[in-house]
DNA sequence: CAGTATCCAGTTGGATACTG
DNA sequence: CAGTATCCAACTGGATACTG
């Protein structure tokens, strides 16, 4: 039940909707890819189940998300409606990496960062066969290691060693690699800086910018004036 | 001093501004053209004084809204970042238009209409000299007459007689004017629905569509298929 | 004109624990 | 797995009045 703003304009009526908190979040997790409640949460970490819960409810009856049952497996999937929020998610997107360019420390989490990454894997450019690779996080105070495993079923995260060789390692602060993935600075510049290194095989050390594909959001030019204050 | 999501993520950074309540609508008043307090009130109505002096602060400090003082007349006008969030109003816009197409009795207000409508006079296409265009409600308790009267220097809306001849009244409920001017219906069906007259010249009468240009969003076609329940 | 000040009722959502 | 239930502290914003 979303607050009124008692306005004709689409502008405020969208936004009745649109403007509760988290919600663009969650059909933003709807459009990467997320199916169920638990895949959801694991890409809005910081809300509660029942506020998940509540949201899906909003957004299912302003017909923007579809609940599906089989079974005891239940399935959240994207209407037309919600499919075309679409272009309003990307707006958003390239406006914040332009105009809110300045990340808090609350802002970094090396779990959410391995699973946006491990989602935008470019397993096209990957060899065939099984490639691991390393993430290393010195400055963290516990789980300073995380592996992106690609095989031909698909690409997985792990928080606890594979086993398998690994191709290579990034050793990075969690910064550096977070703004590396945004596209606020670039591979060759991070390299050159030092707060980040590959280590490993010089072949695959070379071919990681690749298989790590930056989003269309990420590769958005910035604006060529200082950015803005942070928020 | 929007609350955070604690994600690195644009859409998260965007949003922690852009999702605060009637904070995308006073962005829209400054993209129509308001540069003062009192005149984005009238375009906000609903919304305190206090709330939108603290959006308004919020907006400076972000960046997106900078404040302007001559002598003691403040403006506001949008930045660089400012403007480049018309993107995402419009897609907003034309998302609420299609999938959120049912208007609340509380979402008709006379005022915000007129409002909003003399904002869109396509001067051009209005005859040279002044030009009086009246309304009528006939279903209101009170208030039922306006106009908007059209010169050389500009256009006004009026909520008293300004005495000057009349070269069309549109007699409407207030539902079906607004509906039109949506965009929700054509002129012609609302016409011949009965629920809206054209009276007085009859060249004016068929000018009259093209003196109140529909804005972009509001010629967005619909989707084929029945709309979305409302919210 | 351009706001500020104050007050308070209502809502929101975080934390935590629990269930079929 | 897919949520509910409960509690409560904090925040939000509406109303109203006032100011330089």
């Amino acid at each position: 039940m979303p607050s009124e703003y008692g306005q004709f304009c689409p502008v405020a009526k969208a936004m009745e909707l649109l403007d509760e908190r988290w919600t663009l979040l969650v059909v933003r997790e709807l459009m990467l890819g997320s199916r169920h409640f638990n895949a959801l949460r694991r890409g809005v970490p910081r809300m509660s189940p029942a506020l998940l819960s509540k949201r899906l409810q909003t957004l299912a009856r302003a017909g923007v998300v579809e609940r599906w049952q089989e079974g005891n497996r239940v399935s959240y999937r994207l209407t037309d409606a919600g499919l075309e929020l679409a272009p309003i998610v990307e707006a958003v997107g390239r406006w914040g990496v332009r105009w809110v360019p300045e990340l808090g420390d609350r802002d970094l989490d090396p779990h959410l960062l391995l699973w946006d990454m491990h989602r935008n894997v470019d397993a096209e450019a990957v060899p065939d066969g099984r490639t691991a690779i390393g993430f290393e996080f010195p400055e963290l105070p516990a789980q300073r290691c995380w592996w992106i495993v690609i095989t031909g079923d698909g690409v997985d995260v792990c928080d606890v060693d594979p086993g398998f060789p690994v191709r290579v390692t990034v050793r990075s602060d969690l910064r550096t690699l977070t703004r590396v993935w945004r596209g606020d600075v670039d591979w060759a510049t991070a390299l050159r800086s030092g707060s980040l290194e590959l280590l490993g095989e010089p072949q695959a050390c070379r071919a990681l910018p690749r298989w790590l594909a930056l989003t269309d959001v990420a590769r958005t030019p910035r604006p060529s004036r200082r950015p803005v204050v942070a928020v």
